[in-house]
DNA sequence: AAAAGACGGATTGTTCAACAATCTGAGAGA
DNA sequence: TCTCTCAGATTGTTGAACAATCCGTCTTTT
C-alpha cells in the first residue's frame, strides 16, 4: 500500500467516522427495542420520561427521533408527540410495491455477484425449520432478501431495502404472529436460487414476483381482520 | 365526498404539516441555493454566518444541515463543519447503478399507468431544444427520468429518484458544463416513450439502460480531466 | 534554512434551561 | 347529552454555555 493510498484509506475513515456519537446511539437504543418488540406499535414515546431513563438532554432525544423517523420507524404528530409506527394497509402496499421493484430487478440485472451467500443463507433457514426454530427462519428470510438486493452493490438500495425490512418487521409486531407464515418461503427461496443457478435468471425474478404478491396478499388480509 | 372521507383528509393534512417547520424551512433555503448553483460544490457552509444571515439559532441550523446531510447534498467533516458536496468519480457510479435499477424497473413493470405525461414532457423537450434553450432542456430531461419512475406510484422510490436527480445536479455544477450534453437525450426519450407506445417495454427498457450506461461513461471521462 | 513542536484564536460538538404554542381532559352551563 | 371554557401537561423552538478539536503562527531544534 502505498503513502498515498494510506492517506487516502485515513481520508475515508475521518469522514464516516461517527460524529453525533449521543443522538445516533440513543437512536440505535430505541431501534433495537422497538425491532425487538419490547416498543409495541402504537406505544407513545414520551419526551420526559425517556430523557430521564436514558440520562441525555432532550435535545439529544429530539436528534434520535428525526433519525427514526425518517426512516419510517416513528410516527410525529405535531405537538402531539412521537409514536411507534403502526403500519397500515396502505403501509403494506407500499412496502410491497418497493419490494417487488427492487428484489426482481436485483435478480434480472446483478449477474456477476456471487450466489454463495443466498446459498448459505438458504441452508441456515433449513436447519431452522428442521429445528422448529421460527424466528431463526424470519430472520434467514429477512437475510435472504436483504442479501439479494445487496448482490447490486449499491449503497442506497441496501439502506433502502434496510428500512422496507426494518418497516416490515413493525408489520408482523402489529398483528398476532402465524408461527407458520414464514415456513413455506424457506423452499421458495431455495428455489429462487436454483433458478438463478441455472442461469433463468427471468423465470427467478418471475417466481419472486409472484410470491412477493403473495406475502403481500396474505399480509393484507391479516392487518385487514 | 362524504363526511368520513372529509375527515380523512383533515387527518392525512394534518398529519403531513411541517412540524419542524424552521429546521425544514432552513434546509429548503439551503437546498434551493445549492442546486441553483449559488453555493458551489466543495463551499463551507459556515455556522454563524448563515445563523445571522437567516436569522435562526444555531440548534435550527445543524437541524438543517443533517436533512440536506441525509439527503447527499452536503458533507459533513467532523470539527471541520458542513461543505457542499461535491461528487466525485464513485459517487457517479453509484448514482448510476440506482438509475440503472429503479428506470428500466419503471418501464417494465409500470404498465398500467398512463404516457401522457411523458409524451408531454418529451413534447416541452423539443420545444426547448429548437428554441435552444439549454436549461430548458436539462430540466426536461429531469423530469422525464422523474415521471417514468413516478409512474411506479411509490412514495419512497420516488423520493430516493428525486435525491438522486439531485445530486445529478450537483455533478453538472461541479464540472465545467456541456452545453451540448443534454442535446441527444431529447429524441433518445422520445424513442423511449415510443417503444413503450407500441408496447415493446423489453426493447424500451434495453435501450433505455445502455443509454444510461453512456451518459454515465460520458460523465466519468468529463470528471476524471 | 527546513522541519518539528507549542500556543492562542476560532469553529464545531453537545448539553442545558427557559419561553411560546398547542393539545388533553375535566368541569360548568345550556 | 352536548358544547364551551380553562388549567395542567407536553411539545416546538430558541439562546447561551462549556468542552473538544482544528488552523495558523511563532518558537525551537538540528
Amino acid at each position: 500500500m502505498t503513502f498515498d493510498e494510506v492517506l487516502a484509506d485515513l481520508q475515508a475513515q475521518a469522514r464516516t467516522t461517527k460524529h453525533a456519537e449521543t443522538g445516533l446511539w440513543v437512536a440505535a437504543q430505541l431501534r433495537s427495542r422497538i425491532e425487538a418488540g419490547k416498543l409495541k406499535p402504537g406505544s407513545k414515546l414520551a419526551e420526559e420520561a425517556l430523557r430521564e431513563a436514558l440520562g441525555v438532554s432532550r435535545n439529544t432525544l429530539r436528534e434520535a427521533f428525526t433519525a427514526l423517523h425518517a426512516e419510517h420507524i416513528v410516527t410525529r404528530i405535531p405537538n402531539r408527540g412521537v409514536f411507534v409506527a403502526h403500519p397500515t394497509a396502505d403501509d403494506i402496499r407500499e412496502i410491497y410495491r418497493v419490494r417487488r421493484f427492487l428484489e426482481p430487478a436485483a435478480v434480472l440485472w446483478a449477474g456477476e455477484a456471487p450466489l454463495e451467500p443466498l446459498e448459505a443463507i438458504v441452508k441456515a433457514a433449513r436447519a431452522a425449520a428442521t429445528a422448529g426454530d421460527i424466528s431463526g427462519m424470519a430472520g434467514a428470510n429477512q437475510d435472504f432478501h436483504r442479501a439479494l438486493v445487496n448482490r447490486a452493490g449499491s449503497e442506497r438500495l441496501n439502506s433502502l431495502m434496510d428500512q422496507v425490512l426494518a418497516e416490515m418487521r413493525l408489520v408482523f409486531h402489529s398483528m398476532a404472529a402465524n408461527p407458520a407464515f414464514h415456513q413455506p418461503y424457506v423452499e421458495d427461496n431455495a428455489r429462487i436460487v436454483e433458478l438463478m443457478d441455472a442461469g433463468d435468471r427471468a423465470a427467478a425474478a418471475d417466481f419472486l414476483s409472484a410470491y412477493l404478491g403473495r406475502a403481500e396478499a396474505q399480509l393484507l388480509a391479516a392487518v385487514e381482520r
